[in-house]
DNA sequence: TCGGATACTGTATGTACATACAGCATGACT
DNA sequence: AGTCATGCTGTATGTACATACAGTATCCGA
């Protein structure tokens, strides 16, 4: 197996890019146009190179049928899209999609379960985390609906503000957590709006 | 704006489902086959009311050119395959696509970077960095290339096998530095491999 | 009860697209 | 010189596809 030239690497790029603006691949025509080919024939040697070296496949007679198989590709899990919900939807407009001010998109794989319509992420304000290991400025994904359990942790609103914390039962009652001992202890869990539990965490590095 | 119908959100989801797995939007007949329809004309229908919603889009006369416009997907970012390596790829056998056992894919907002062919994600094994908050089976995405600064999370090669350490510097030197006291300390830095920065990390909720 | 929307069947048709056949350069290796 | 891969132009052609026109049946709100 040799290198791609050139050529096909622009090509082949080319293709990719396009399938991830568009959502679609470009037909020979559009990529004879792309390349200023004055014939579609040259789009289809090129293809039928790339596809030798296996980094094309296509379904012969299907219109945009052109697949870019890179090896990451084949392992690639399936990419979901979480809505960021921003700094207050107080309570939750049950059902109605809340207006998300951005979108983050991980594969399940990564995020360990399967977001649903209930899913949603939101960036971490503070450092009440901070002894789960929760910094200022992560970003958080989770799962409103299933009770919380002991030891979870969960976004609450706490005099309108979201805040995430510890769910725990004591007694049998159910209290809300802060793991910093800067921030107020057990606030009892009947007055507040629990919006969910955590499911996953996306951290980039501060530099 | 009324909700879908039951029969227009299944088409949807169908068109939307095809997308992401196929890379390439069914055609109408295609739809029309999968529901039953024995008239392509029952998909044309059906896409006009959808269109006229706004939940779709497609440019008149080009074949598959159905695209789903759910609200996120405008907000939603580039996303990038990083390869998830596995246990040992000792040092780094240098510009080779080193064996990937699996691929994390992300937004690149929400890692905060533009990930390169140098980027490269590992699964963390051990607390040696709880000290800065990184679990063990955290996924942590790095970056080989540029040489450390102080301070800096990097993978290093120790006695053949990887880890996660804190870069320092002192008196001119530079050491590897573990964040948990059970972990030994200041290793110096020359006699090691340094794989990449910390970038950014996954987590994942342990049940 | 009379629209008006949804949810189809059935038949066409023009064109968007993949792809085949027939060349002609250029460079690289033997 | 000779062969072989790359990188094209130019012309066709069959078919895959979007889409228009003409109906029919059901359900729902006014």
């Amino acid at each position: 197996m040799t290198g791609l030239t050139r050529k096909q690497q622009e090509i082949l790029d080319f293709i990719q890019n396009r399938q991830r603006a568009d959502g679609m691949t470009p037909t020979y025509q559009e990529i004879a146009a792309q390349f200023g080919f004055r014939s579609p024939n040259a789009v289809t040697s090129h293809v039928r190179l790339l596809r030798r070296k296996g980094c094309l496949t296509s379904e012969t007679g299907k219109a945009r049928s052109l697949r870019v198989t890179s090896p990451l590709q084949k392992l690639r899990d399936r990419v979901v899209d979480i809505p960021l919900l921003g700094a207050i939807p107080a309570g939750f407009p049950e059902a109605t999609a809340p207006e998300a001010e951005g979108c983050v998109s991980v594969d399940i794989g990564s995020v360990g379960f399967t977001p649903t319509r209930n899913t949603f992420a939101v960036r971490v304000r503070g450092e009440s985390m901070i002894g789960r290991h929760i910094l200022d400025g992560d970003l958080v994904v989770l799962e409103r609906g299933p009770d919380p359990r002991h030891g979870q942790i969960v976004a609450a609103l706490v005099d309108g503000e979201r805040t995430l914390k510890t769910y725990v039962v004591k007694n049998g009652k159910a209290y809300l957590k802060a793991e910093n001992p800067k921030y107020p202890d057990l606030i009892p869990a009947q007055e507040l709006v629990i919006q969910g539990v955590f499911k996953a965490l996306i951290r980039k590095a501060r530099d």
